[in-house]
RNA sequence: GCCGAAGUGGCGGAAUAGGCAGACGCGCUGGUCUCAAAAACCAGUGAGGGAAACCUCGUGUCGGUUCGAACCCGACCUUCGGCACCA
């Protein structure tokens, strides 16, 4: 290419940009959308009455935690699906509550807050204030009168007051547990510390240690957060998930007595392999470890507990690495064959999970099998693999079998044989049988300042006593200085004058408590709270909660398809068990958005290092991310020095192209709503984020799409407002222009009705009011326009609009002579015998390849159809010669010659 | 490693009871309009062959079931998400 021709192209690109950057609207988009937000606005229009006869529907988006970055376009592949449905039900007669509120405390607030120097009460007030800006902006019609705000003493007293209901009902309590923690930082996070021992700021050093904290009794409804799951409209995948997750397992328990008088109980789903266990592992952890160690191993078992308490769980328990472990130096009896065997210490053996310790079969345990070849240690075939020879195994058999070296239970199958032993233990007190639960109990504390504060006072002579309910709520002092401090724990703990009180049993000074809640309480029960937002005596009002409950339609993000969601439903239950509420299930249906990730694109190659198939920016100053590979192509984003990427295909002419991931403010990439909602405006963002993919697609933004979406509103624009005139194309009758149109808007109401109800709003903007749209304007004229029949077709759609485009749908039905909200307008019906074409396009196949169509009647039966067929000379062509063994007639579909 | 989901034109996607693959939109190509461009409008646009009628191929790969498979079955590959030796 000759550098003047590449220049032109430059130029080119361009002008092109600056212009298809801006909405090829035909209408004031600005003026439209802001003239009808006032209205609402002053009408309140989207306040819902709690006490409307009509019948209720709940929606709710995931309680939202504001940051300083804004809503980008990926949260509105929540929010504007959710409105859409909102606004459809309130349509079809529903009293609709659709609330909206901010997840307001957390640890990222309190780091912003520490970066920016300001205190996280300021500044979460204002970023909500912004959040709400933009969902405003875009035309989402949240009930604001509702608002709420997890950091405000009048949520989080009520967040307390949960606390306590836990509390008393024996589900809240203390102990002690290992958590990382670091000398500079104090406590941290999970999140908080790398994979190779360090944390986030850079400290190395970081170890577990030992904590009181608090913890809720999750476990204790593991059972019915299984169970309770089958009656929920939620997506299969998650039910699995959290299923999965409390992971329940049936086994036993069984008691090894050890050689000084101690006894470990160690939980096997298969007992039937209890005269293979060769020896016994502790966790690190386990109580039992210093007495079980004797002098001799007490240094090496030192050293190992001291290391893996360096190692997270993961590092531990990764199938990647090695298994280590040291012999205590004890020995432990096994109760069936009174065989001596060791006890060891590993840390692939996780003191969360049943009691600790394992029992290792290392014939039937990979884990354990490849523990006992690197330490030399006994194994002991007792169920035989399918043609077993009797020769050593080279890798352990896991299936089940038939017993064999089991003394009375040998030759018994692996389940009759654990009924047998689980007996035999049971009768002799050696053990019984169990139920195990992956899930653990709900760690609570959180050693910060930004969270609800733990309503709890520890007194020197009654010990933990809660804050009297009329006491509450224990306010969040107002403190400056909040950066963590490891010698005291919580930055609460500097503060005397509010952590010394007095005993609210005996009147003797006291302590509060300094642990605050982890977020995850707040956003447990904040649904119950919208139905009553303001009530000053009790979290939510009763009677409105028993109309309101449960949540019809619940949205957001597969990412938090485990913790939330089981949390959520664990404290619910809780309320059901208290008598606050009879319903058992929180949420009755589910659905999750995808993510919008950002644009792809293209980097130059001088801007960029490559080390294997990722790319990192060459420069301190970051790297530019364009459109496409060429010169003067337009600025996706530019992302920072720190930008890492995903190379998606091979480098051509200095250009490398490179997959974006994530928005993040890291990355540079976020984009916003108000970019787009100032060029195109709110109604074009709306659809194409409706159009462009379905609502759980994960998928790259790209506004190219919203091109398409300006031409469709301007289209139907014109059709309203008369600017289009007449298809000079059309050539059909007046008369028939008046069925034709009647029979699309039927169709188009059919259409978006189904999709509506089945939240398939990709299909519903392109064949309930695209295709409608190119239809009628396919057949328009200013004659059709004056009639009843394109009048009509105009109005259906505009209601059919409406949710997509609530700002244009309002104009246009202002302009067609309504005066009431098109938002208070009835949705359309559809008559389905008007849906159908009297004729349609019979396919004719020869060998079930299509040979041809023909045009027929509706109900056409096989005989007529066949006797056409037959006619059609591709059909002739193709069946000469041939014998048709069988024809295939589905009706109004096809026909279809079988031939030899 | 285990669990789950998904692979369809240049791109996002559609086909929701096994029955016309590619709706709708973007992009692209040609045309109209224009001094020119943009916008708008019209036409075309899966690949290959053919003047055309039409024909062949085509939904990650390989097999299978069926008159007929994007869809059902088996094996495999790839990508994404989740989980981390759960005894």
């Amino acid at each position: 290419m000759s550098s003047i021709s590449r220049l032109k192209k430059a130029e080119w690109q361009i002008v092109k940009q600056m212009t298809s950057q801006k909405s090829p609207a035909r209408y004031d988009f600005k003026a439209i959308e802001q003239k009808w937000q006032k209205r609402w606005s002053q009408e309140n229009i989207y306040e819902c009455d709690t006490g409307s006869r009509k019948p209720k529907y709940y929606t709710l988006e995931m309680f939202p935690y504001p940051s300083g970055d804004g809503l980008s376009v990926g949260h509105f592949h929540n929010y504007i699906p959710v409105d859409a449905v909102t606004r459809y039900k309130r349509m079809n007669g529903f009293e609709v509550l659709h609330p909206m509120g901010w997840d307001a405390f957390g640890l990222p607030a309190e780091q912003d807050a520490i970066d920016k120097g300001r205190h996280p009460a300021e500044s979460t007030l204002e970023y909500a204030a912004n959040y709400k800006r933009q969902l405003n902006l875009v035309g989402c019609g949240h009930d604001w009168t509702r608002e709420i705000n997890s950091s405000t003493p009048a949520y989080y007293r009520w967040t307390q007051w949960m606390f306590l209901l836990l509390h008393k009902r024996g589900l809240a309590y203390r102990t002690e547990k290992m958590q990382w923690w670091c000398d500079t930082c104090g406590a941290l996070a999970d999140e908080e510390v790398l994979a190779d021992g360090t944390d986030w700021r850079g400290h190395s050093g970081v170890y577990k240690k030992p904590l009181m904290q608090w913890f809720f009794k999750i476990t204790e409804y593991a059972d019915r957060l299984i169970d309770d799951l089958d009656d929920l409209d939620w997506p299969e995948p998650t039910k699995r998930m959290q299923t999965n997750w409390v992971g329940r397992s049936e086994g036993a328990d069984v008691l090894f007595k050890t050689e000084n008088n101690n006894s470990i109980s160690v939980f096997t789903t298969r007992p039937d392999t209890l005269f293979g266990a060769t020896f016994l592992v502790l966790a690190p952890e386990h109580p039992l470890v210093d007495d079980l160690t004797t002098e001799e191993h007490c240094n090496n078992v030192k050293q190992y507990i001291d290391r893996a308490s360096t190692r997270s769980e993961i590092e531990r328990t990764s199938t990647a690495n090695d298994k280590t472990g040291v012999f205590t130096g004890s020995y432990a009896i096994n109760p069936v064959n009174d065989e001596k065997i060791p006890i060891w210490v590993a840390d692939y053996v996780l003191a969360s999970y049943g009691s600790g310790a394992i029992m290792a079969v290392p014939a039937h345990d990979a884990r354990d099998f490849a523990f006992a070849q690197k330490y030399n240690l006994n194994i002991h075939v007792v169920i035989s693999p399918p043609d077993w020879d009797d020769a050593p195994l080279t890798e352990a058999y896991v299936g089940p079998g038939q017993v064999v070296n089991s003394s009375d239970f040998s030759g018994l199958t692996s389940a009759e044989c654990q009924k047998q032993i689980v007996a035999k233990l049971e009768a002799n007190g050696q053990g019984n049988k169990s139920i195990n639960y992956k899930l653990r109990d709900w760690l609570i504390s959180r050693q910060r300042y930004w969270g609800c504060p733990i309503p709890i006072v520890h007194c020197p002579d009654c010990g933990e006593v809660p804050v009297p309910e009329k006491n509450l709520p224990v306010i969040l002092p107002h403190i400056t200085d909040f950066t963590p401090d490891p010698t005291v724990g919580s930055p609460l703990k500097r503060v005397d004058d509010w952590v010394n009180t007095t005993c609210p049993e005996c009147g003797k000074s006291a302590e509060r408590e300094t642990d605050t809640l982890g977020g995850f309480a707040c956003s447990s029960w904040y649904y119950l709270r919208f139905i009553s937002p303001s009530l000053a005596n009790a979290p939510f009002d009763r009677k409105d909660a028993e109309k309101w409950m449960p949540v019809d339609l619940y949205v957001g993000g597969a990412e938090h398809s485990v913790m939330h969601l089981l949390y959520a439903r664990f404290w619910f239950k809780v309320m059901y068990d208290a008598g606050l509420i009879s319903y058992k299930e929180p949420f009755t249906a589910l659905r999750h958005q995808g993510m919008i990730l950002a644009q792809d694109g293209w980097v130059k190659n001088t801007d960029i290092k490559v080390v294997s198939e990722r790319a990192s920016a060459n420069s301190p100053h970051g790297v530019d991310v364009f459109l496409s590979p060429e010169a003067g192509s337009k600025l996706l984003y530019h992302a920072g020095a720190k930008a890492e990427f995903d190379i998606s295909g091979p480098s051509s002419g200095g250009w490398t192209p490179i997959r974006s991931g994530k928005m993040s403010k890291s990355m540079g990439n976020v984009v916003t709503p108000d970019s787009v909602v100032d060029k195109f405006g709110a109604d074009c963002l709306r659809g194409l984020e409706l159009f462009m993919a379905p609502m759980e697609a994960t998928l790259p933004w790209n506004e190219n799409g919203l091109n398409g979406i300006a031409r469709f509103y301007n289209k139907i624009w014109g059709l309203v407002t008369g600017e289009f005139g007449s298809n000079t194309k059309s050539n059909i009758s007046l008369e028939q222009a008046r069925t034709k149109a009647t029979q699309v808007a039927n169709q188009a109401v059919k259409k978006c009705t189904n999709d509506m109800e089945s939240l398939r709003f990709n299909t519903m903007v392109a064949n309930g009011l695209m295709e409608p749209v190119n239809d009628l304007a396919a057949i328009w004229s200013t004659e059709l326009a004056n009639t009843h029949e394109g009048r009509e077709a105009l109005e259906k759609i505009i209601l059919l609009m409406s949710p997509v485009a609530p700002h244009l749908a309002e104009e246009l039905w202002e302009r067609m002579g309504h005066t009431e909200s098109v938002i208070l307008a009835k949705w359309p019906d559809f008559d389905p015998s008007l849906t159908q074409d009297q004729s349609l396009f019979l396919v004719i196949q020869v060998n079930g390849k299509v040979r041809d169509r023909i045009e027929v009647e509706k109900g056409i039966v096989e005989e007529d159809a066949t006797s056409l067929a037959l006619k059609m000379p591709n059909i002739i062509a193709h069946l000469d010669g041939k014998t048709v063994i069988r024809t295939i007639f589905v009706k109004d579909k096809l026909l279809n010659f079988v031939v030899n």
